[in-house]
Parts: C-alpha cells; structure tokens; sequence
RNA sequence: GCGCCCGUAGCUCAGCUGGAUAGAGCAACUGCCUUCUAAGCAGUGGGCCGGGGGUUCGAGUCCCUUCGGGCGCACCA
C-alpha cells in the first residue's frame, strides 16, 4: 500500500461533497426536489465530533431554491444516498438547523494510523503541485548584529519554508544582502571615523551622530589596524590633517572607507551566517545586492520603466515613480497634504538627483530577478511591519514592469516585546543596548525560540514571555510537547525489552478497531495534519502548526492516562503500538519541521 | 490628517471560504500515582466576542460607523 500524499481530512470531505452532489441531483431528477441550479454548499469538519466527521450544509443552502424547509430538503437528500457499506462512512444523520452530517467508518480510522506508521513523511502533500516558490527573511542590514524582529522574522520565515515545502511546493531560502547603497555608505564612515579615531583620538575626530554607534564598529576598526594598518597609513596621513566636510569629501577618507568596508563587511556577512546557522537555518541563496548595481540590472529597470512611462525625469533631474498607478489598485499611497491643505498623491524617488538609486530601484530589480530572470512563481518576502507602506508600490512595480504584482506576497510581521515578570524588557542588562538574537539565545534554549515565535500569527504584536521559555516543566508548550515524544519512545523501548515487536502491515494488521473515545478523538486529529500543513503554507501561517502539534500532545496525553499499553491483549496492544508510532511520527515530523530537537528521552528536573 | 495591524474569560491567545451550546493554556478551587516518565490526567467556577447600525435562514467571522491600543507616512532602508 502506498500512502505517499495521502490526506484523509480532505479526501473525506470530498468524498462526501460527491455524494451530496450526486444525491441532490438524484432527487431532482425523480421528482422529490423542484429542478433547480444546484446550489453553492460547503463539507466541511464540525467542532464538536458529536456532529460527526463531515457536515454537509446543502439542505439549508437550498432552502431559497428548492423552495422548502432545510429538514424536509435533508430528508430527500438522505433518501437519495447511495448505500454506505465499503464507503468511508458509517452512516448519515440529519441534525440541528439541517446539517447532514457524515460519521466515518472505523476503516477510515484505521487507515489514518496505517498511513502515520507506514509513511515516514506522514503530512507530506503535493498540494502545491512542484511550484517555484523563493521565501526571503531576515535579510538584516550587514552593518550590525540581529534585533529581536530578525528573530523573530528568522523563524517564521524558516516556517513558512518548511509548511510550503511540506505542502509540495518547490521552496527556496533566500538572504538578501543590502552590500550598497545608503547604509553602506554610513557603514564606512563609521568605521573610517572609529579608525581614525585610534590615530588622533576620539575628540580631534568626533564620530558625528548619523552613524552607528556600536561598539562593534570599533572592533573592526582595531581589528583592522593590527592587520592592514600599512596599507592605509598614507590615508591616515592626509586625513589627520582635515576635519569636517573637507575631510569626508576628500580621497582619502574615501579610500579609507572603501578599505575599512572591503575588510569589516565580509566579516559581518560571516557573522550573520554564523548566528543564523546556531539558529538553525540554512539558506539556499544569499543574493548581494551589489551583484544587481554591478551587472547593469538596476539600469535596466530604471529605463524599462521610464521607456513604459511608469517613471518620468523630474525637473532637478531625478527620476520619479508615478504613485497613481498604482494607488487604485493595490490601495496605499503616499499622501501628503499641499500648501493648499488639499491632498495629493506623491511620487516615489526611483534615481536621485545625484544619479545615485534608491533601495526602491534596487528592490525591483531584486524581484524582476526573482519572478522573470529565475523563473519564480511566487515570490513571498517576510517583512517587519514598519515596512507596510512599501508593500502596494512594490507590488504597483511588478505591474508596471510586466509582471503580475500578485505573484509576489508580503508577509508582514508584527513587533515582539520580550517579557520579563511579566513586564516589557527593551534593553540588555549585560550591554546596556537593544538585545540581539545572540542575547536571546544566550538566554534562552533555541528550541524555545523557534517554537516561541511560531506561536502567533504574523499579524499579531508577540510577547515573548522569557521566564517561560527557559522553564523545564509542561507549562512550556515546548517541554510539553517533547515529553509527549518521550513517553512514547519510552513505552516502545520497554515493549522491545519485554521482546514485543509491531507486526505492521507487512506483519498482519492488528485486528483492533480503536474503541476508546481517547483512542478515536486523537487519531481524528492525526487525519487532520496533511490539511493543516496545506492551510498553514495557504495562509503562510506556521502557527497553526504549532497549536496543532499542542493539541496532538494533549490528545496523546489523554490517550495514554485513559489506555495501557504493556498490559493490554495482544490484538489491542498492537493497535495501540501503532497510534504510538503515528504520534511519534507526527510530532517528529512537526518538531523536525520547526528545528526543534525531538528528544527520545527527557532528564528529570531533579 | 492618511494608511496598515490588533481589541474574544482576570492574563496570553484559538475560533478554518459566515454554521450547531464561543474554545484552550495560565491563574483560582477540587480530585487522580502499589500501574508504561504525575514534566501527566480529570473536574468546577469564570464571557453584552470594545460600542452602535446593516447584510440573511444564521454574524465573533462580511459591510458601514465609532471608540481604544500598536506601527508607519524621507531624494533612509
């Protein structure tokens, strides 16, 4: 038997769509409903499993069509069902309003855990059917260490990847790497001022209040004198003797830069690999920025989209992305108020008047290279929320150039507050500064993290509450969850101790139809994981992940105070072993998806 | 002023393309270990789903409006 792909929520749902299609046409077609236009319903899984495993809302759906109350419609469509033996269902009932809902068969339980045991990739669809899809997070400026929104970006967009892969799409992981441009330029200063700094000392060469202030900053400034100071000391020379602008606009201070930012950028880029990777994940792609400026393709943009008209030259020589085209559409622009008090839409600097692009201009043809140069289907980009009001002339963009703003999504994120007895934390007690994503793990188990943030939705301002995460008990979802997992490995490995194996199919499968209630309300929330999977890579929602792998402990745990497994009969403890192996799976499958370790044991606190 | 996000139990949050009696965890109270890890389970109490209109068989969910909180409106990124 082969279970590759199998999703047994959704394969009952449309199984009873169909009959509910056939059934109602059937009884138009003898008489017992008026013809009518079948009309639009929906199967779908009830909350409470008293209503079954499929309801069907048909009957009163039709109630405007067919003329007649929703029960009597039910009624006819019940007598019109085609006999449910060797169906997934058991039977069919009418119930509340005119629901007619759908009881599985036990074959259909037993075929959920058949496929959790069997298919080591339980969960796994090909919903997404092999399509190209590039997720880029984090992409944190290179000039500095991580905040809490790039750890928080990290995971969710780690997340998304791993639904969305899970789903059947084809993902790739992306960094974007902004090496040019504006904080570039910023970056070098900082360092050539910091460097100099070292020679003439802090108050002949003040640091001016625009650049980054960070102690890191001055590490690479020392690092780089300990190593390359001789092939700077004659630029060192001619900038002794200059200060203010004279000194920022000569030679020089710029040979100085380029030198400082050729030395400490690659360093930072290691770095963010570095903490990225402690942080488990790895990505496909880290796409340099400045390959776009270097290659022509920024040009190329700018003059596509001034030979469509899209972008026109403003008067001081800059060239200006007409907001209008796209406000309509996608909603957003910028509005400012004239001298007048009336509102009017403003235009976006694409090329400034200096000649030098903005990152707008680099953006487009970041994503003209993703959608057409690639060969994307969809681009999804994970950004903070203080980004939104980029995102309608980012999609405007992908129109005006020929392509379908909608191919790309933008996943917006909202802040986190890191919380502390209860109480917002913004600064690090050890430096006095933000908190970066090295504090936090420092702090607190990477487990913790990246299940943390995958709790809420994007949409969602998260706390992140730090006493909680470093707790050891079941009050931490993480904990909770692994222990679940190691309370099976460890009924297993006393079974295989007292030399009891699991036949499986290949063995004969166990003749036992899961009769306690514990046994039967978790493996239906085991036949729910593929279509979650599916709904969360939909909604690029993780969460839903998350919660699920939550509800599928808390089944297990219920199962496992409610059923023994040691002592069972041969026959029950079969079936038994078998839903351990699916929820095995399952919660492995999900932990390994997020990066959680999947531990077969837990240490006891003490 | 304009735009985006959020208002659901004391707290943190679920609630799937509108569906049946609005759920979970924490906190409070009460039980369950001679039994596979009690890092677990069961039970009790707790709600004008921010307010007000509308749409329909049916609204926490959709539309309008209003109030409260967060974030953004640069020739920064």
């Amino acid at each position: 038997m082969n279970f590759e792909n199998y999703n047994p929520r959704a394969a009952l749902l449309a199984e009873a769509r169909v009959m509910l299609t056939e059934a109602a046409n059937a009884a138009m077609a003898d008489g017992t409903l008026p013809a009518a236009e079948l009309p639009a319903f929906i199967t779908e899984t009830p909350a409470d499993p008293k209503n079954g495993d499929v309801a069907g809302n048909i009957a009163m759906a039709g109630a405007r069509v067919w003329r007649k109350a929703p029960r009597a419609i039910a009624e006819a469509i019940v007598s019109h069902l085609p006999d449910l033996t060797d169906t997934v269902f058991d039977r069919v009932e009418i119930a509340g309003p005119g629901f007619l809902n759908f009881y599985a068969s036990a074959g259909w339980l037993t075929g959920v855990v058949m496929a959790a045991t069997e298919n080591p990739e339980y969960g796994r669809t090909n919903a997404g059917q092999g399509k190209k899809i590039n997720v880029e997070f984090v992409s944190a400026n290179p000039t500095g260490p991580m905040h809490m929104g790039n750890a928080r970006g990290g995971a969710l967009g780690d997340g998304i990847a791993a639904c969305m892969d899970w789903a059947g799409y084809d993902v790739t992981r992306e960094f974007y790497i902004n090496d040019a441009g504006n904080q570039i330029q910023k970056f070098g200063k900082s360092l050539a001022v910091r460097y100099l700094q070292l020679f003439v000392g802090e108050d002949a060469c003040p640091l001016p209040a625009e650049c980054y202030q960070g102690g890191d900053i001055v590490a690479h400034a020392e690092h780089f004198k300990a190593e390359h100071a001789a092939e700077v000391a004659d630029a060192v020379e001619t900038c002794r003797n200059l200060s203010g602008d004279a000194l920022y606009d000569s030679a020089a201070f710029a040979a100085l830069k380029d030198a400082l930012v050729a030395f400490a950028l690659p360093r930072n880029i290691e770095g963010l690999q570095r903490d990225l990777g402690k942080y488990r994940i790895r990505y496909d792609v880290w796409f340099h920025e400045s390959d776009l400026h270097n290659s022509g393709a920024v040009q190329a943009v700018v003059d596509k989209l001034l030979e469509t008209g899209a972008c026109y030259k403003a008067e001081d020589g800059a060239i200006m992305y007409k907001s209008a085209q796209y406000a309509a559409k996608y909603g957003v622009a910028n509005k400012k108020k004239n001298g007048d008090g009336e509102e009017e839409v403003k235009d976006e600097v694409l090329v400034r008047a200096n000649g030098i692009p903005t990152y707008f201009a680099a953006d487009i043809a970041y994503h003209y290279d993703k959608l057409a140069v690639r060969g994307f289907d969809k681009a999804i980009d994970v950004w903070g929320a203080d980004h939104h009001g980029h995102v309608a002339r980012m999609k405007g963009a992908m129109d005006a150039i020929g392509l379908d703003g909608s191919r790309l999504d933008v996943v917006l994120m909202q802040m986190v507050n890191l919380m502390r007895d209860g109480k917002p934390v913004r600064m690090s007690k050890r430096t006095g500064k933000a908190i970066t994503l090295t504090d936090l793990l420092d702090e607190v188990p990477i487990d913790s993290a990246r299940f943390f943030f995958n709790q809420r939705e994007s949409s969602s301002t998260l706390d992140f509450d730090l006493d909680l995460a470093v707790r050891s008990d079941s009050e931490n979802p993480v904990y909770y969850v692994q222990y679940a997992h190691a309370r099976i490995c460890s009924v297993l490995k006393k079974l295989e101790a007292a030399g009891i194996t699991f036949g499986g199919v290949e063995g004969g499968w166990p003749a036992y139809d899961f009769a306690d209630p514990s046994e039967q309300a978790l493996i239906r929330l085991l036949a729910n994981f593929p279509a979650e999977i599916v709904a969360a890579a939909d909604k690029y929602d993780p969460a839903r992940i998350t919660r699920f792998c939550i509800d599928v402990a808390t089944a297990f745990h219920r199962f496992y105070t409610a059923c023994r497994i040691l002592d069972a009969e041969p026959a029950v403890q079969q079936g038994r072993i078998a839903l351990c192996l699916a929820v095995r799976g399952v919660i492995r499958n999900i932990l390994t998806m997020f990066k959680v370790t999947v531990p077969e044991s837990m240490e006891r606190a003490e």
